[in-house]
DNA sequence: TTGAAAGCGCTAACAC
DNA sequence: GTGTTAGCGCTTTCAA
């Protein structure tokens, strides 16, 4: 430590003096363990630089003194926070949480730590979120759809951090992207129902971007394939959060003005498994009156009753993929790609 | 800046030349705006405190410049880094979710960022984690659930930041409490159910320490009221996570080894969910043969059928507490209690 | 392999 | 109200 930091009263200009902290520093550590400080930084993070001699006096210097590094320090220095920021609409949907789940797993395990932004389904906050994001200067950011507002994209592509958005493909990336292209969604599935023999197809549709781009997509193939026979697939729009409750009453909405339809495309599994329970409980037999799909593959379909045909989304994948992305651009490994489209699936079980 | 410090031929000892990192600092919107960067910080910062025409030109240097402060030097000066970390076992159970929503939202309204981190629900990389969080220098940490390894506590308490411990009631918390008593739902689910004529009670619990918790309190009252006519209460274990198929699994051993069982107490709303599909497939019919009740009170335990009675939890408030109490602390302001029960209440529907 | 010096970009503590 | 100075605790750069 600096000797000529205590007070004494001498004629020199005496100046700020300055708080310390307190705490237990990296220069404490050191000097128990006898060594500089650099020194001692670098048997914490470079432990094959250092003797083994000095490599283990610092360990017990460590040990005896509970220090632990104060890594805003250690990044402000070096410039890299090891702090990944994820942004997602909410995270109350159970959609984007296996990708959380994922994402921090996976960072984690490489000993980044996760930031958690949301933006609620409004894009608002979007740009004061983004701010104290950037302020923070993660090492990488997560954003799960796409960035909307054009200043948004600007601040994002100006602050130079890796970005991944996910959940969605698009021509004009800010840079990274992991996903899967919700128009190819809508279409497979009216072409999974003709090839079922429905022939009057619905939806129930929740109203954020990316389930109305699938509900034209399918409406459009389903047209395509003669599945409209009064000239326009019948839709009920959901509000977010989709919920069960929307669920039993668009089926509702759905029977009073076309009674006819036998298959419901829904965009979500919470939807179904609402669609499911009014059909009981009107006593519609769901897979051969009606069938229903949803979207998700979320953990209770294939416990509903009867089983329910959905639309795997691997959130699992898209948060493992992104994490990868960031850690590998980090650590200045090369990456192959900066586009992977993980695609979906269509889970056959008895609601169909 | 320093005048001294631009590269001369000159014959002082010279050394260590430094990076510059290319970024916008505060030293060039002060520049820019003609001010000392002091100045720039306090036009920021601390608006109230620069004169209005100085204020003017410190915010059109931002604009122009697109700066963006960077929060960890200011962290490291300020000794704050405007960062709360929340720890879970994990956010795929819609447990602890509204709590994370609650905390990033309330968090955010302060101009607060969350950290999260996931231990999984074994307690091995807590320790780790916990260095990860407090080397992050936090202004405060949310625990959910109580934090368990001795070594952890005493690393919190040496940390000396602030910590809320949510989800559970203990005589011995580390620093802040927000939650509820489990033994006293357990206790109340049984007087509940005896209230209402039931008296061969049994249970499907998850295998977590507060759900076992519960179970305990709920055997132990309901044998006190006569409810357990085999003079102890059938109980099935599920794992987490609970699901609606370990739901339906529950309710096909229980009926295996205890057919005149004629209420359940169900540990989460997905493994009562499970039951009532389970129920159904069966043709028992609940509220009359059988009545289930969960705990959760879940967006979709209202739209069930029949519609699900269940133990309210108030996952928001307890995040919007949490956040508060960290908020108040951090700001200085005196707060009037660190323990905080919120209750709970149970919800009477068609299920009992 | 180890160390000394010089910052990373910001704010606390004073002085004017 | 504004500026000067001295760090916050760490790591990079260069030298030994």
């Amino acid at each position: 430590m600096n000797d000529s930091s205590h007070p004494k009263n001498s004629p020199a200009p005496e100046r700020a003096r300055r708080r310390k902290s307190g705490g237990i520093t990296l220069a404490d550590v050191a000097k128990l363990a006898g060594v500089a400080p650099i020194t001692a930084s670098r048997a914490l993070n470079t432990p094959d630089a250092v003797s083994p001699a000095v490599l283990e006096r610092v360990k017990e210097a460590v040990a005896r003194t509970g220090y632990v590094p104060n890594l805003l320090a250690g990044g402000l220095a070096s410039r890299k926070s090891r702090l990944v920021a994820a942004v997602v609409p909410t995270i109350a949907g159970p959609v984007f949480m296996e990708t959380v789940q994922a994402l921090t797993e996976t960072l984690a395990a490489s000993g980044y730590q996760l930031m958690l932004g949301q933006t609620g389904y409004h894009n608002s906050r979007e740009d004061a979120l983004l701010d104290a994001i950037i302020g923070r200067r993660p090492d990488g950011i997560v954003l799960t759809g796409i960035m909307h507002s054009a200043e948004g994209r600007r601040r994002l592509i100006a602050s130079n951090i890796p970005v991944v958005e996910t959940w969605d493909l698009t021509a004009t990336p800010i840079d990274m992207l992991v996903g899967f292209s919700h128009e190819k969604i809508g279409q497979a599935v009216a072409e999974y129902l003709h090839a079922h023999g429905r022939r009057k197809v619905a939806s129930i549709s929740g109203t954020d971007e990316r389930a109305e781009r699938r509900n034209r997509a399918f409406s459009d193939a389903a047209r395509a394939l003669g599945m409209a026979p009064m000239g326009q697939v019948p839709t009920v729009m959901a509000p977010p959060p989709t919920t069960i409750g929307s669920g039993r009453a668009g089926l509702a909405e759905l029977l009073a003005k076309a009674p006819e339809v036998d298959a419901i495309f829904c965009s979500s599994d919470m939807l179904a498994l609402g669609v499911l329970i009014e059909a009981q409980a009107r006593g519609i037999k769901v897979g051969q009156d009606l069938a229903v799909i949803g979207l998700g593959d979320m953990e209770f379909a294939k416990d509903a009753n009867p089983a329910l045909t959905t639309v795997r989304l691997d959130g699992t994948t898209i948060g493992r993929t992104a994490a990868r992305f960031i850690i590998d651009r980090t650590e200045g490994r090369p990456i192959a790609t900066k586009v992977c489209d993980i695609g979906f699936s269509i889970v056959e079980r008895a609601s169909v």
